[in-house]
DNA sequence: ATAGGCTAGTTGTATAGACAAGTAGGGGTG
DNA sequence: CACCCCTACTTGTCTATACAACTAGCCTAT
């Protein structure tokens, strides 16, 4: 039984419980790549829903990636595997710690100061305005793998740098204390060469090939809230992406 | 007067009149960041469609990262610029086409032979099978910026070989003559090396620091067409990348 | 002055129905 | 046998309506 019964007393939306079902059948296997998926027509009839929540239930199953329409045919599922954690905006800590790995910082230094030029730019700020900078070196189980040079506005959370623990996400920090909730990030990736400080930090030999991201971070409104500079370790880090099509809504290629 | 006419005999669904027309109005500027856009009501009312008509008009605004949405408040025109080329899948013709410089190729080798182990592996084919396999020197404006080594199943398109004109893309080629639309593109970048023999095409010192990648793109269903390994100029090639956060279907974070 | 409630406006979810457009298959006709 | 049409099923678009949940501002009663 593909299809099983509503909680309609629940005050989670009908097409989501859907979608997750649905979800849940093709992460157990039930449901395999290629297959059909239950047609929108199958799922008003048998859930009892109108089309049109059936529909958004298929509807955000494609918007996962996890299925596909085709008009006139129907919605199947998939070949493409979830698992390969294609990314999204995740901090540091969350990224270690979904690779199995014990995520840790040594921070080298922590404190407010003016902006430099190319931060008070990325933030949108003028140079005059004061930032806090969070230096710090990444480890996973205890081999260090980067170097990470946070800039955030000081306005923005005032008493940061004294309640912050170092120990802990940045990220989550920000979330659950000041309501920040990062909605994207705009990312540079350079590949160079290490210095030898860098090279000394990391315990790599000078000239060692690394990674060098520039990242930008912004709240739903598009307010930049985080300028990162950082260094990694090219033999110990890779850069994995998932890139789609287009991404026209209107159903295919209108134009 | 922000909304106009809709043209009621088009092939085009109204919903997306409505959201090329905002779209329009954000990037002329008529519409500025934090600006909240028409709400469903009234582009309901002043254009004489039905609120869900309306309600897509704007989520599909939403998805493409134009604007966002706040229950109770209203929709908001996002601060994000869309100019900064976050990335699609594009070929790299087409890329650098957008980046006003000229592409070119120069064919290295292109043969049809048995898959290696690690591209059979990417295509979910045998290591018996055939592959067309195309090695190519990218160009922009005459200087070399990587080497590209394609792979695509030979059973796919059987006579490319004969048919294909290096000078034009690969891409645009199995889209128009074999109907084969890529849909996603998984890739893992890696920074490295150049070794001696890819130091000498692209005219650059043996080590200095260049970007590995390994690509994978899949159509629709999921069904692998395209392997590629190449690699590139670090001190010419920057990736750039607009990461999103956890994307979830139900409007805020649910759980 | 403050706390509370009321109201108007917004997006989110859900229903029921309609027609259009595309696919696949069966069956009849030539 | 080959071709065409018709039918059933699918997704895409659109309408009209309803209620829920949330926001912001105004107004009132305390």
């Amino acid at each position: 039984m593909i299809l099983e019964a509503l909680d309609r007393q629940s005050v989670v939306p009908l097409y989501y419980q859907i979608q997750q079902h649905l979800l849940g059948q093709v992460r157990s296997g039930a449901l395999k790549s290629g297959q059909p998926v239950p047609s929108e027509q199958e799922i008003s009839a048998r859930l009892g829903v109108s089309r049109m929540t059936a529909r958004q239930a298929l509807k955000s199953l494609c918007e996962l990636g996890v299925a596909y329409s085709q008009r006139g045919k129907g919605t199947f599922v998939s070949a493409i595997k979830l698992e390969k954690d294609f990314r999204r905006v995740l901090s540091f800590s969350e990224e270690m710690q979904k690779r199995g790995a014990r995520p840790r910082s040594k921070v080298l230094s922590f404190e407010i100061s003016p902006a430099s030029v190319e931060t008070a730019e990325a933030l949108h700020i003028s140079p005059a305005d004061k930032v806090i900078r969070l230096r710090r070196i990444r480890m996973a189980n205890s081999l260090a793998l980067g170097i990470e040079c946070s800039h955030i506005p000081a306005g923005l959370c005032p008493d940061l740098v004294e309640n912050f623990d170092p120990r802990t996400s940045l990220y989550r920090t920000l979330a659950s204390r000041y309501g920040i909730e990062i909605a994207i990030t705009d990312e540079v990736a350079e590949a160079g060469l290490a210095k030898a400080e860098e090279a000394r930090l990391l315990r790599i030999a000078k000239g060692s090939p690394v990674f060098l991201f520039t990242r930008t971070s912004y709240v739903h409104s598009g307010k930049p809230v985080e300028f990162v500079k950082s260094i990694y370790r090219a033999d110990r880090y890779k850069i994995v992406n998932r890139l789609t099509r287009s991404r026209k809504t209107a159903s295919e290629g209108r134009n």
